[in-house]
DNA sequence: CGGCATAGTGAATCTGATG
DNA sequence: CCATCAGATTCACTATGCC
């Protein structure tokens, strides 16, 4: 329990993995949190007064903006939650102090209030930025688990999930315990894409802990920042309440990029393959033979597999476990397939 | 044919209904873009687009919006279009300028370009923001034309239409005559929802006059203002061609309702079904598990609900929907019907 | 003329490890 | 810092051409 701005100063430089923040953006309540130091305008036009509470607004957003990503790791990313009454305004500050904007993500609620008066288009999205600690920064995007969740196509930046509601929204003596509880599905897609089991998550507004309720469910380690009392006990009671995933459900289809790197060389030094054979693509146009080196040769040409087969196709790149093929007993058989048997049986 | 500032500024004050602008988005793209199966992506790499810093862009943004507010009627709204790249700098300005934000609106795309490299998520959709002259300000907005297009249910802030591609998309010598025409539908809807005919519709960034020749054909006035002469020219041409809509084209436009599509992996977030949950065929040949991404295992094979259904079979294909079974309470039941149930819960 | 295979394309901040 | 190289990576839709 305690001021977010003050709490995240107390820890060190660069140690969490990831930030989830769902400010609040109710530019009423609370008005004394936004003021800046000293800098009450006694104003009495109401356009004067709207800059002020701008200005006090952005002053809040640059603060909290500014200790998280001092507490990012150089590898961590952003996720913040908004909608169009501070959305832009966090955006353009945190784009301001270096963040790197990797995607807007719009959550499309299944369920939205109506608009009762029928004066705008219902409301029915909130959206989320999701940015790295700057240009060119690493980061973590688990893309294969992402294409999973969507029967194997690629994650679109539009998510649709129902509010929170049910047997999942929080009560307090009959009636909801936050005003803003965010449902655990949007947390879970979230923490499965940007991050990996035992990562440190941290929360700057807690509120009701869905984050920390998901974070225990998918093993990841998590910091909740939350001032006022009645969340807390909330909190901690949904939390301990939460039970951890077993960790065979908790692993996902892992990208290529992760598996322990074969060379070509070494299939042909183990006898997967041997020096003379020959390979070709799948139709037939090129035909060429592999050497005691694990390089290829194709009339004058001589290469990697990857480099030969960009070369001979005049491509800027090639993917040469994918390209070549063997024959294997009568059927053509990429020559990834001997990868991955090797693989296969040399994990331990 | 002008700079759109200068234009602006020798129009008269408050004398037009409503902006439409579609700005550069200062993309800041890197080096070329390849496709896996090898050819070029064709980037925006426009002189228009490029702008030295934030500060440069944010300059820029602040000149055009002053002007399109000046020229607004009192009762007049603005309408702009964005990516992540540009939309909250833009948001923010047009707020400390002293806009009213009404709504942002979410533009799906039906058929975005896929993330080539899977390291993001797919951008699929743009932001727009619709805004009245000031707090307080009187602004038209139809209401009943909005719930009648869509099916007699208030229009939500989320729209989806195709990119524009096809018949729709204008050529020139062979090639996109420019690079980010918008699709007609769009700014159908954004001027039946909130001009009425005989109204002035400005549009600062005319580009190829999409902006024209919907005006043209919903018998709305306009004025666009473009700096590049080819542009203007297929302008000039399209909007001479465009000709008044009758009823029947008219509900031609609007978007096919799509059938909704669920992954298993929604199911998996949502908590319908948890991971580690064991499903099976009817003959409980075969028992896998269920993982965090969606995914099902059995043994080493793993892989979608239908990919691990066909491959365990040994059949090309396999509907996992109906092919895979839990327990429900002793019986056994297709995991179709958690995902009827889902569908019926969120559905409006 | 229809069906099917192939090719092309759209506002994109699009690799990572090693030397 | 840069250069080099292994090697991973796409969805929906339109247009064209072949049979």
């Amino acid at each position: 329990m305690d001021d977010c701005i003050a709490a995240m100063a107390s820890l060190p430089d660069a140690c969490v993995d990831m930030v989830f923040a769902d400010p609040p953006y109710n530019l009423q309540l609370g008005g004394d949190l936004f003021r800046p130091e000293g800098g009450r305008v006694d104003a009495v036009d109401n356009d004067w007064d709207k800059f002020d509470t701008f200005a006090a607004y952005d002053a809040f957003t640059s603060a909290w903006l500014a200790e998280a990503r001092r507490i990012l790791k150089p590898s961590g990313t952003l996720w913040v939650i908004g909608s169009y009454h501070n959305i832009f305004r966090v955006g353009s500050r945190l784009q301001d102090q270096g963040f790197w904007i990797l995607n807007d993500i719009v959550w499309r609620k299944a369920n939205p209030m109506p608009n009762f008066k029928g004066t705008r288009f219902t409301n029915a999205h909130e959206t989320l930025i999701w940015a790295a600690k700057g240009e060119g920064a690493r980061y973590t995007f688990n893309y294969r688990a992402m294409k999973s969740l969507n029967d194997e196509l690629q994650m679109r930046s539009d998510w649709s999930f129902p509010i929170c509601g049910g047997q999942e929204r929080l009560k307090r003596g009959g009636t909801k315990a936050h005003p803003t509880q965010k449902p655990e599905a949007l947390l879970y897609r979230i923490m499965l894409a940007s991050t990996n089991p035992g990562d440190i998550v941290l929360d700057p507004f807690f509120g009701t802990g869905t984050t920390g309720a998901v974070a225990r469910r998918l093993n990841r380690r998590w910091i909740g920042i939350e001032r006022d009392a009645t969340y807390c006990d909330v909190a901690r009671e949904r939390i301990e309440a939460a039970l951890p995933l077993d960790e065979s459900a908790i692993t996902t289809m892992q990208s290529p990029k992760s598996q322990p790197r074969v060379a070509f060389g070494t299939l042909v030094e183990t006898g997967a393959i041997k020096p003379g054979t020959q390979v070709f693509d799948t139709k037939r146009r090129w035909i060429a033979t592999v050497r005691a080196d694990g390089s290829l040769s194709h009339a004058e040409a001589l290469g990697s597999i990857h480099k030969l087969g960009a070369q001979l196709q005049g491509a800027p790149s090639c993917n040469g476990w994918t390209f070549w093929h063997y024959d294997a007993g009568g059927t053509a058989k990429p020559i990834d397939t001997l990868r991955q048997t090797y693989i296969l049986a040399t994990e331990p």
